[in-house]
DNA sequence: CCTCCTGCGTAGCACTCGCTACATAGCATG
DNA sequence: CATGCTATGTAGCGAGTGCTACGCAGGAGG
C-alpha cells in the first residue's frame, strides 16, 4: 500500500544528501534521480512537480539541521553575545555543517530573484535560525533578546558569506573586532543623509 | 582596427546593464547577445570564452560600483561604526544600488561552489569593499581600523542577506541592536569596561 | 584583377532541462 | 477469466545550453 510512500521517503533522504553535497546546481531531476537510485520519471510520480520535490527535500534538510543544532551548546546554557557568536561560527565551519551554510547562502541568492519555492523556504529558515539563536542567548533585558539575536544572526551570516568567497581572513579580522559585550541597545541615532 | 574593440566595448556596457537586472541566471550567451544587440556568435568573437566574457563584464560592473560609492558619504568625512553601517545599509537598499547587492550575493553563492571565474572576482569585490569601508571609518586606535571595517562589512552583508530572503524585519531588528559605539576591541580574554 | 583578412550571418552539434505519452507487467477484485 | 489499479520502463518533445563549422560580403594589399 505505502510502497509508494516508502519509496518516496527513501528518495527524500537520498536527495537531501545529494543536495547538501552538490548544492542547488545539482538539483535537476535526472541527477537527483540518479542519487536516489531511481529515474526522473519516478520522481515526478512521487512528487507532482519539481517545485514540490524541491520544497520537500529542503524541508527534510531543515529538519536535519534543527536536529544537529540541538546538540550545540546544549549543556552550556545561555551564552553572552560574542561567545555565542564565535561558537556558532565555529560550528558552522566544521565539515559536518559547512554544507548547510553553503546551501543557505545559495538559497538566499536564489530567493533574492525568483519567487517560489526558494523564497518561502529561505524565509522559514531565517525565522528558525532566529528563534534558535534567541533561545541560546543570554541577555540583560528581555526586551533586547530578539533584536540582539537578529544582530547575531546577521553577523554570523555575514561572516559565512565572507568565508564563502574565500576571504576567511577578513572574517577572522571581523571576529577579532567583536565587542566583548554588546552595548545596551537603547535607541538608535538618526542617520545623516 | 578598433572596429572590433569599439563593438566589444559597447557590448560590455550593455551586458553589464543586463547582468545587473537579470542576475547570473541571465548570463547565458544568447540573452546576453540579445541585450547587447548582437549574436552569440559575435560575443565569442569579441571574447575568447564565456568565462572571459563574464569576467570582463563583472569587472565593468565593479568599476561602476566603485564610481557610485565615491559619491557616498563623500562630504561627511570619516564616520563612527554604527553611523557608517546604517548609512551603507541605506545606500544599498536604494533602487540604484540594490541590483549590485543582489548580484554580490549571487556571486558569493556561486563562489562557494565553483572555482573560476566567480571565486576570483568575488574575492576582489570583498577586498574592494573592505578597503573602501576602512577608508570611511572613524576609529580610536589606528590598529583597530581593519578589523572594525571587516566587522562592518560582515554585518552589512549579513543584513543584506536577510533582506534578500524577504526578512527585512529581522534585519531592522538587528540594526536596532547595534551598539551606539563598538566597544574597543583589544583582546578577548576577560570583560573590560 | 586577384587574393586575403575582417566582420558577421546561418546552421548545426551534442548536450541538458522539466515534463509527458504510451506501454506493460503484476496484482486485487469483480 | 475480465477489469482495473499500481508501479515502472522507454521514448520523446520543445526549449535552452556553450560552442563550432562554414561561407559570404567587402575592403586592403599585392
Amino acid at each position: 500500500m505505502n510502497v509508494r510512500d516508502d519509496r518516496r521517503e527513501a528518495a527524500l533522504e537520498r536527495m537531501a544528501d545529494h543536495l547538501l553535497v552538490q548544492g542547488l546546481a545539482g538539483a535537476s531531476l535526472r541527477p537527483l534521480a540518479a542519487a536516489a537510485g531511481t529515474s526522473d520519471r519516478m520522481l515526478l510520480y512521487y512528487f507532482k512537480d519539481k517545485d514540490e520535490l524541491l520544497t520537500a527535500t529542503l524541508g527534510r534538510i531543515m529538519e536535519r539541521l534543527a536536529r544537529l543544532l540541538d546538540g550545540v551548546g546544549g549543556g552550556a546554557g545561555p551564552m553572552p553575545f560574542t561567545a555565542l557568536l564565535l561558537e556558532i561560527r565555529a560550528v558552522f565551519r566544521s565539515p559536518a555543517l559547512q554544507p548547510y551554510m553553503r546551501l543557505w547562502i545559495e538559497l538566499a541568492a536564489s530567493a533574492a530573484r525568483d519567487e517560489a519555492p526558494h523564497r518561502a523556504v529561505a524565509g522559514q529558515i531565517a525565522d528558525g535560525f532566529l528563534a534558535w539563536t534567541a533561545s541560546r542567548l543570554q541577555v540583560e533585558q528581555e526586551a533586547g533578546r530578539i533584536p540582539l539575536a537578529a544582530l547575531l544572526l546577521a553577523t554570523v551570516d555575514g561572516l559565512a558569506l565572507l568565508d564563502a568567497v574565500g576571504r576567511s581572513a577578513i572574517a577572522d579580522d571581523a571576529a577579532a573586532a567583536l565587542p566583548l559585550r554588546p552595548a545596551s541597545t537603547a535607541r538608535r541615532p538618526k542617520r545623516p543623509r
